[in-house]
DNA sequence: CCGCATCCTCATGGATACTG
DNA sequence: CAGTATCCATGAGGATGCGG
């Protein structure tokens, strides 16, 4: 049975108007959120959106998918459906960014029995590190919470990926690379390192990179 | 009477999802673009975004309030309440850009019988034009369906910004400006152009600026 | 199991009337 | 003019069901 949605629109012929008619809608871009670090399965949305309804999660996808934001994939070998952006949705990167650099002041307040994915660093430190530059390439791994980060920096800007679980030691050896644990919650390099973050490698890298003084450890 | 606002939050610590737990619900970017382009009245609000409903533009606005992202001031004279982004809420310029820029594939289809207000062109043009630059300083107005927008260019930038309700020739006499017609819902200056704009001026100047080869008139 | 669909409840949005 | 009050429609949240 085919239900035809009625997709309220705001009805103005203006780019930001219209644009939210696409990811203006509750939970629509912390999806983009999380297909910006990398392609993800129904569940593994389910489990990087806590709070999200499953129902309200299939919806957002379908309308998502309809709008050209997002792809459906087959996962040859898994067999399973795997939800990617479409160049047009990767592009809402610097939309992402812009909010994550102008939400600063209400980040600084710490976790406040928020939860927590170190996944979200990957996005994060894109937008607070994009155009970070060292004369000499740089590899940081970032141990968060849950999730490991690289971030690489040279001449060009700085990219940020994520690792899958591995450990940082495992991931950079053999790499000129800073180590720098994370703690849980922390999402400022500035409260890691005042909390004491394990912090290894050149400490003018890091402070090239990460825009801070390594003050220890 | 006192109503405690359940402030419906994401719960994640998380610069985006923060960032959407002030500035994600509806008709809030909405609101902030109104005001980008300048302090306005609630009667003004209502004007300028049609399909909002009264109380829920009240609202939004004292939302917007509490969060620091709008300031009610009190006009000298007119004794009226004026509404003004504080200097937080101005940084949402780029988020506002970024989505107007993102949104330029669902803009060339041109207005569906949407509505259109020349103010919008401020902040749409503020998000194309922000980089371009001359080597020359070269202002052009650009007059849309009800407003008339100043486009100044120069060696460090592009700077927008509306100018009442004047006819673009009395505004600009003097100046070394070119003069534009945007046809009624015309966004793209392409389209302008290709639908007869009235177009004056040094068509180097326009095509420095606006990046569009002034095909004639 | 995973990937949704259905059902139900309640918070939020929308339209309109009304008031200082 | 600048909102508030009211009522109804819609969408979100949570639990659960169900087919592959």
């Amino acid at each position: 049975m085919r239900v035809v949605v009625a997709m309220r629109s705001y009805g103005q012929y203006c780019g930001l108007a219209r644009a939210l008619d696409v990811v203006g809608s509750r939970w629509s871009l912390l999806i983009v959120r999380e297909l910006l670090v990398g392609p993800a399965r129904y569940g593994e949305l389910l489990a990087g959106l806590p709070g999200i309804a499953t129902n309200l999660l299939a919806a957002r996808l379908r309308e998502l998918e309809e709008a050209g934001v997002v792809q459906r994939t087959l996962d040859t070998g898994s067999n399973g459906v795997v939800y990617v952006l479409t160049p047009w949705g990767r592009e809402l990167r610097d939309t992402v960014a812009s909010l994550v650099r102008w939400s600063t002041p209400l980040m600084i307040s710490g976790p406040q029995g928020d939860t927590f994915h170190g996944r979200w660093l990957v996005v994060a430190l894109d937008a607070l590190l994009r155009d970070r530059r060292t004369t000499r390439p740089t590899t940081i791994g970032l141990a968060a919470a849950d999730a490991v980060v690289a971030v690489h920096a040279d001449r060009t800007g700085t990219r940020v990926e994520p690792c899958g679980g591995d450990q940082p030691d495992t991931v950079f050896r053999g790499e000129p690379a800073i180590v720098l644990g994370l703690a849980s919650g922390m999402l400022t390099v500035e409260q890691a390192v005042a909390a004491g973050g394990v912090l290894r490698g050149r400490e003018a890298d890091l402070e090239a990179v990460l825009g801070v003084a390594s003050s220890t450890r």
